[in-house]
DNA sequence: GTTCTTACA
DNA sequence: TGTAAGTA
């Protein structure tokens, strides 16, 4: 695989653990009350880390911050609560549905004639070419069918 | 000082 | 949803 999951895991780590928040931290960011926030919570439109025990205090992840500040946004564009929760799954959904589609459609970048291409996967059912794309100096993308296996160098 | 829950304007 | 009270 050309992106080895230590990317992956850096950016969990980095959301889950290295960016968390308390309820006065996350208001001060996203301009949504204190009070704002804990009625979201209450109506599960959000979600705090588990409080073990004696911690009383709420703690929330980048997940909550990003979800907050969509919900926000669209409450300043005049939806109701409803709405703009509403909104945010949508957006939430789409943003999914693109990372997954890109997170599997590209395999890496290889060397083709000397040139760093986006190993797209195969082309057809056969298996037998080799989809790869590239971008020319007009951020015009071109696509490229070669057999395979081809001589196709990685470049990991 | 901050956060929590509950209650009321 | 803001604010106040009384805690932890």
């Amino acid at each position: 695989m050309a992106f080895s999951g230590e990317h992956h895991l850096r950016m969990k780590a980095l959301a889950s653990e290295l960016f968390q928040f308390r309820i006065g931290e996350l208001a001060t960011m996203t301009g949504v009350s204190t009070r704002q926030l804990r009625y979201w919570e209450s109506k599960g439109i959000i979600s705090s880390l588990e409080r073990e025990g004696e911690q009383d205090a709420r703690v929330y992840n980048y997940t909550a911050y990003v979800t907050v500040a969509a919900i926000k946004e669209f409450l300043d564009d005049g939806y109701t609560l409803k709405g703009a929760v509403k909104k945010t799954k949508e957006y939430q959904e789409n943003w999914r549905v693109l990372h997954d589609v890109m997170h599997n459609a590209v395999k890496g970048v290889v060397l083709l004639d000397n040139k760093p291409v986006v190993d797209l996967g195969f082309f057809n059912e056969d298996e037998t070419q080799r989809l790869y794309a590239t971008i020319d100096k007009n951020n015009q993308v071109k696509y490229l069918v070669q057999a395979w296996p081809s001589d196709a160098k990685s470049i990991e």
